[in-house]
RNA sequence: CGCGGAGUAGAGCAGCUUGGUAGCUCGUCGGGCUCAUAACCCGGAGGCCGUAGGUUCAAAUCCUACCUCCGCAA
């Protein structure tokens, strides 16, 4: 089938390695502009950028889809299907409506919940047992198209938005590729989001990052899950900020929020709710991560002082 | 040329301002104490102080360049 490519990070680079895998003609390949980025600014490419030009597909980078000739460069390919994973641009209804297929999205929550932008982080945010990736046939709204396959897998006790991730990019492959496989053999059968059952995950931004104490012991968990590995959640201590990346939690302690109830071998802080959670990974400013008892080892923390 | 921090024993840090014997906590090895221990006591090993130059009688320390890692910002 002849196909065109939206996408960015690295979540949506399995999805195209997939279509190639799969023996698909993808014709063009559409990704966000080359930005500065990292130590020095230098111009990176996105991930689906070196893919595509590994395999000499033809990469477009309109910095606006609507005001760019996206649509002229799009009617010249004439797709017979537009893939969208993570494009990170909303699609005009007239590119939308220029496939014979249409435009078909991989969007990483079961919809309708987690519609927009970080469905992974706000998954594991608040807690939720199970995730998954849902495809869709898009339509003008976000997010809010028709339903066609959908994916589940569980979200473990202990497992990050990064390994949430990686898992859903995989699994967001295998959905797209079966969803295909249907279009071609005309067995879809889309169904609505119930609307009214829909939630939206937002951007995710800095302001998320500091730790509130007062928090149970399980919600701080989750906050530390749900933003790593970006923004990351973080507390002050000792008027320094750092880093959590990694908890675990610690049962019933003996302690106000916040406070230092163990610290030698193992780092505990106690939670709103009266129990604890362990500190097992931080990063101080300038450092690597490192364990908590590294961490003790060069700066050690008196135990009863209390974290902000 | 976006801003900034950091490389010192296996790990985490101090020492650098004011050049002059390599230090702390932990780990590790040996010994001791103990019913026993992740506890305690004694002792040992382990360092080209990121790399290359420069200044100096003398550089971890001052100067220059480079490499690597990290925070901010995006």
């Amino acid at each position: 089938m002849n196909i065109v490519f939206m996408g960015t990070p690295d979540f949506s680079v399995p999805c195209l390695q997939r279509l190639i895998d799969d023996g698909h003609t993808v014709s063009a390949v559409f990704t966000q502009p080359d930005k500065p980025k990292g130590r020095g600014h230098h111009m990176m490419p996105p991930p689906v950028k070196e893919l595509a030009v590994k395999y000499n597909i033809p990469v477009y980078q309109p910095q606006k889809l609507r005001t760019s000739d996206a649509f002229e460069i799009l009617t010249e390919i004439n797709p017979e299907l537009i893939i969208v994973v993570a494009y990170g641009q909303i699609l005009p209804k007239n590119i939308l409506d220029l496939p014979k297929y249409g435009c078909v999205n991989i969007h990483a929550s079961l919809l309708p919940k987690y519609r927009g932008a970080a469905p992974i982080q706000w998954s594991v945010l608040n807690g939720e047992k199970k995730s998954g990736v849902t495809s869709m046939q898009m339509d003008v709204g976000l997010d809010t198209g028709d339903m066609l396959l959908t994916a589940e897998t569980e979200i473990g006790e202990n497992d990050t938005a990064e390994d949430l991730h990686d898992k859903l990019s995989v699994m967001g492959a295998e959905v797209m590729s079966e969803t295909i496989d249907l279009i071609m053999k005309g067995q879809l059968n889309p169904i609505k989001q119930d609307d009214s059952l829909s939630t939206y995950a937002h951007m995710l931004s800095k302001d998320l990052s500091p730790i509130d104490w007062n928090e149970s012991a399980q919600c701080v968990h989750n906050k530390v899950r749900g933003l790593y590995s970006w923004p990351c959640a973080t507390a002050e201590l000792d008027g320094k900020i750092i880093k959590i990346h990694k908890t675990a939690l610690a049962g019933k302690v003996n302690g106000t929020a916040g406070q230092v109830v163990e610290s030698g071998k193992k780092l505990v802080v106690a939670c709103g709710d009266g129990n604890g959670v362990e500190i097992i990974t931080l990063q101080a400013q300038g450092k690597k991560a490192m364990n908590s008892a590294d961490y003790l080892r060069g700066n050690p923390v008196e135990k009863g002082i209390i974290l902000k």
